[in-house]
DNA sequence: ATTATATTCTACACAATGTAGAAATTGCAA
DNA sequence: TTGCAATTTCTACATTGTGTAGAATATAAT
């Protein structure tokens, strides 16, 4: 019965806020920098600018509590939330779902604009990825399996 | 003046779908196999099951052309709707933008996933990859400046 | 028991998408 | 040229996701 992370994607808008709410990021991020916080804790840990209401942060974290980016636990009157998983982990599990996704419509094109923008904005990873590649076609032609699971880069 | 492609990303839904309602999907599909339609050629080409009015079709093909997706003119007393790109072009334009919003995001993981799904789901393409990247490469220590557009596979 | 704090409930706004009726327009045929 | 059928325009409602917040209620600590 554990919430399923849920998120959509727009490309258009600028970083972590392409999958999260301009609250809901600004929510994310106080919690992921205290671990755990009340609503009183992320109210002031908003930013200049971002302030909101405090029935507002209830609703909102309620919703992504829903959503599955955050569990709540009540303590004493106040509930406390946390984030579901690391921003690490978080960052890896869209990457990984918007990765398949993209590559499930039309695996050629993305395969060329990810290495054309390799090159064009990070071409010292260039080896590494190089290398990458490599080791998993060792693996495929000595029959091993790939893991699925995400390994240290 | 030209409206400006436009679309989410929700890769929780299956291939085209996750950019394109599933009308607005069927609308795309139709006038791609066709070039250009009215409204009546259309709703002849909905699918069963996916029949909608002819009101409904008029809204959702209008909406369209507002975000990019279609150009209209008027041709009698009827408009005839034209994909504004092939569909090819259009998965381009939608994996390019998805390319650049994930590896924004955190490169390394983007970059790591799609080697994995590629393993995975088109081993036969690592080949093809490893070349793209070297010939990339080349291009990079001679100092070539890439041109950013897409190329033949 | 009072009070400050926190939650719940409800509701509105906006954007994207699906849906479609009613009214108005228009082009062609008789 | 007029009348009708085809088409568009206008309006409006539903659902989902997100932001917003007041009012009422609950609760814990003093």
């Amino acid at each position: 019965m554990s919430k399923q992370l849920k998120f959509n994607f727009n490309p258009f808008k600028e970083g972590i806020n392409q999958v999260l709410g301009t609250l809901e990021k600004e929510i994310m991020e106080a919690l992921w920098n205290r671990e755990e916080g009340s609503v009183k804790d992320v109210l002031d840990a908003l930013p200049p600018g971002k302030e909101a209401s405090y029935s507002t942060v209830i609703t909102v974290t309620n919703r992504m509590a829903t959503k599955g980016l955050l569990t709540k636990r009540k303590v004493g009157k106040a509930y406390l939330y946390k984030p579901a998983y690391t921003k690490e982990q978080f960052l890896e599990l869209v990457s990984k779902k918007i990765v398949e996704g993209v590559s499930g419509i039309s695996f050629d094109s993305a395969l060329v604009h990810f290495v054309d923008y390799m090159a064009k904005v990070e071409p010292e990873k260039m080896d590494y990825f190089s290398q990458l590649i490599e080791s998993r076609r060792k693996q495929q032609s000595s029959g091993a399996k790939p893991t699925g699971k995400a390994r240290k880069i």
